[in-house]
RNA sequence: GCCCCUCUAGCUCAACUGGCAGAGCAACGGACUCUUAAUCCGCAGGUUCUGGGUUCGAAUCCCAGGGGGGGUACCA
């Protein structure tokens, strides 16, 4: 026990409960908080400073009369973690204070304060000194706190629907799940490759097998790619599983979970991002993948398009073409050339191409399609769904066409996987996944424009020896 | 990977066409009992990202390297 009054609330608490006092007055009641000094104000015999806390920010004001060790306490410098209590009053002026009657130091800032009107501007320093960023930069304290309420939103809202989370091995002996290449690392005791996961999705398909009717984990999941505004190479996916669903169950149930975050973290479905609105409300519309193409690209082609024809398309749109590409990967590439940068969403766009899509079901429909969708929101893909290929003689050989992409020199393909199969032939009842990028949901609904201000630690380069002090 | 932009005091930024590297805030010393980015006086602070080059002279121009940002490719 210190000196002090342990009793702490937090400044917000306090705004709550006495911000209604008169002007000029004081009340009798003794407070006391704890946080960090952000401005300071001597005054000769009276001193103001602003404390700030994880909740907000409240005045001290200290005269001389009533704080012990008065000039240590105006030698407190901007960055000082300090408790503090006192009669609880407010000023003159009308601002809510705390007159300090005692204060204790509890950690001082050895390192000076960031301009303290202009804040942190250089992202470089933002990025690598986050502990800096979060003290001084509200946008970024707001959208941390924010990201924070999505997740735990995210998980009520699905435990409310009898989803199991679960956690899955990060290290995977067999690369799988997405089409991504894979951090790859060595474990000594075994003396095997071990594989960082690109997506839990296979695990979670074997807890289906296992009777986890519905099952989902948020998943930090690593691919070996570029980096960008829209990519970090180690980042947070959503990856749910639904047994007796279908992937247009699934859309409702995606449209129902976004529209209820935007609801909650934003208060609205009509929201603006980057200055441009974007209507959540649903239903969203639902657009099959070849009709958008054709209509954007102005190209009759389809899945029997002579495979000629269909590359000299590419080829026109300057797409380097790959001898082994059936029709179902060049109509993904003018598919991504020509038509994903015109849509803004939100849309889902569905039934892609079996050839690139070797975990989905096969399109009740339409063969050569399966039924899978993304869904558009803002530009960027935000997740992608399917009905799940449930019968592992179909798995088998889609495997084995991944395999031979792989053999050619596909980095991205996907490896065959022998437990995967004989986990579908102990039985994966009709299922519809979904996988959601959950770092792109919270820019979205922070309205931020890089992945790096919703990712606390960015990936970046070591920092030169020299410039850390 | 590739292209463009950028890097000056702890922070935010100046410095004309190549001519003594500056201001505000922070820090430090002082004045001030109702301030709100308090104000006022004083003082100190630099490998101008690094290394070369051109020049009488380089923060400025050229070359190489490094960090960061944006775009682009692969991808969520």
């Amino acid at each position: 026990m210190s000196v002090l009054d342990r009793f702490e609330i937090t400044t917000a608490e306090c705004h709550q409960r006495y911000g209604d006092i008169e002007v000029g007055t004081e009340i009798g009641q003794t407070a006391a908080v704890a946080g960090r000094i952000m401005l300071r104000r001597v005054q000769g015999k009276l001193t103001f400073a602003t404390l700030q806390d994880a909740t907000g920010r409240i005045q001290l004001f200290a005269p001389t009369k009533t704080t012990p060790d008065y000039d240590d306490f105006c030698g407190l410098s901007l960055g000082d973690w300090v408790r503090v209590s006192g009669e609880v009053m407010k000023t003159r002026k009308g601002e809510l204070s705390i007159k300090v009657a005692q204060w204790e130091l509890l950690a001082s800032a050895r390192r000076s304060f960031p301009d303290k009107w202009h804040g942190l501007a250089d992202p470089d320093t933002r990025f690598r000194q986050r502990y800096v960023d979060l003290w001084v930069t509200e946008q970024a304290r707001q959208t941390f706190q924010m990201r924070s309420k999505m997740m735990s939103l995210t998980r009520r809202w699905l435990e409310e629907r009898r989803f199991i989370e679960v956690e899955t091995p990060v290290f995977h002996p067999v690369p799988g799940g997405a089409l991504a290449r894979p951090f790859v690392t060595h474990h000594n005791a075994l003396d095997m490759t071990l594989f960082l996961r690109v997506a839990p999705e296979l695990y979670l398909k074997r807890l289906v097998v296992g009777g986890i009717e519905r099952v989902y984990e948020i998943a930090r999941v690593f691919r070996n790619e570029g980096i960008s505004t829209r990519h970090n190479p180690e980042f947070t996916i959503l990856e749910l599983y639904w047994a007796y669903a279908d992937y247009r169950a699934i859309m409702e149930l995606l449209e129902e979970l976004v529209v209820h975050l935007a609801v909650e973290l934003r208060g609205t479905t009509k929201l603006s991002y980057g200055g441009r609105e974007l209507d959540l409300t649903p239903p969203w519309p639902r657009v099959r993948f070849i009709d958008l193409l054709t209509t954007h690209s102005g190209l009759d082609v389809n899945l029997n398009t002579p495979l000629e024809d269909l590359r000299s398309h590419c080829v026109d749109r300057e797409i380097l073409v790959e001898d082994r590409w059936g029709p179902g990967k060049l109509l993904l590439e003018l598919y991504e050339k020509t038509t994903e940068p015109e849509l803004w969403g939100p849309v889902f766009v569905c039934d892609y191409p079996k050839e690139v899509s070797p975990l989905a079901q096969e399109h009740r429909d339409h063969p050569g399609w399966v039924e899978r969708f993304e869904a558009i929101l803002a530009g960027r893909e935000l997740a992608n769904a399917f009905s799940e290929l449930t019968d592992p003689d179909e798995q088998r050989i889609r495997f084995e066409d991944q395999a031979a992409e792989l053999a050619a020199g596909d980095a991205e393909a996907m490896a065959l996987d022998h437990d995967y199969l004989r986990a579908l032939e102990v039985g994966l009842p009709p299922t519809g996944g979904l996988g959601i990028g959950m770092d792109r949901l919270v820019m979205l609904l922070a309205d931020v424009p890089s992945i790096r201000d919703v990712i606390l630690f960015p990936t970046l380069r070591p920092e030169c020896p020299q410039s850390s002090e």
